[in-house]
DNA sequence: TCGAAAGTTCGATTGTCATCGAATAATTGT
DNA sequence: ACAATTATTCGATGACAATCGAACTTTCGA
């Protein structure tokens, strides 16, 4: 049995945090996470290989951001809300609205189909 | 007379200016800029040298964070705080709130007259 | 028991960044 | 003119990160 790092809400750093939801791909999976309460990483749909997109879920969940468990074969993802509301107050608010109506999702999401370097 | 880029409101990328903020020295910088209106770039206190110090203001200002202004041989730095605000609601307040209580702010201060390789 | 499914890890590549010191540029005051 | 002040740019260095494909691990079903 795996067992998985998660810092504790004590240990969140304002830096790390930015730092990860700085990437336009990790701000993708985090906003898929918001509507979605858990998430399995195939049922996140990035424009990235497998590989990368694990990661980037190991980035999120080391600043903290992400909770991940196990269950079989598959990992659970959910967003650490209420840590994070505690630690930072309204800051995910205030990235995961703007990035809603942000052009970058947009682009993102029109690269939906278009992994490269998948043929 | 140089002619220094500022990115116009409706080009802030919301992962740029995350990204801009994720470095402590930045978030030190523009926590000063919070307070006072306009600093120059000496007034600024932090723990790196002079050219290091310049990178992070450019960095700053090409995402959109900074306004720098030309005074003889002084630039003043002041914040973007309306931009910001408009293009991503109670963005900048939830981070620099963050940030005041943090311990990360705590230790650059600390590091202050530490500045590394000055000897 | 064996294979399929879901993710992770590894190695390589490529690119970017924070930092420093030294050199340079621009401006003000003498 | 010249020197001092203020800040930028440049080149080098070392570190880290995003990405991919391939190999591996773990678990569940047939």
């Amino acid at each position: 049995m795996k067992v998985l790092f998660h810092p504790d809400v004590a240990d969140l750093h304002l830096s790390s945090v930015l730092y990860a939801l700085s990437d336009p791909i990790r701000l993708l999976i985090v906003s898929e996470l918001r509507n979605n309460q858990e998430c399995t990483c195939g049922d996140i749909s990035v424009p990235v290989v497998k590989s990368t997109l694990s990661h980037h879920a190991r980035t999120l969940r080391e600043a903290g951001i992400i909770k991940v468990r196990v269950q079989g074969t598959q990992r659970l993802l959910s967003l650490r809300t209420e840590d994070l509301e505690l630690r930072f107050p309204g800051l995910l608010s205030s990235i995961l609205d703007a990035f809603e109506t942000s052009e970058e999702k947009k682009q993102l999401l029109r690269a939906q189909g278009t992994v490269v370097g998948r043929f």
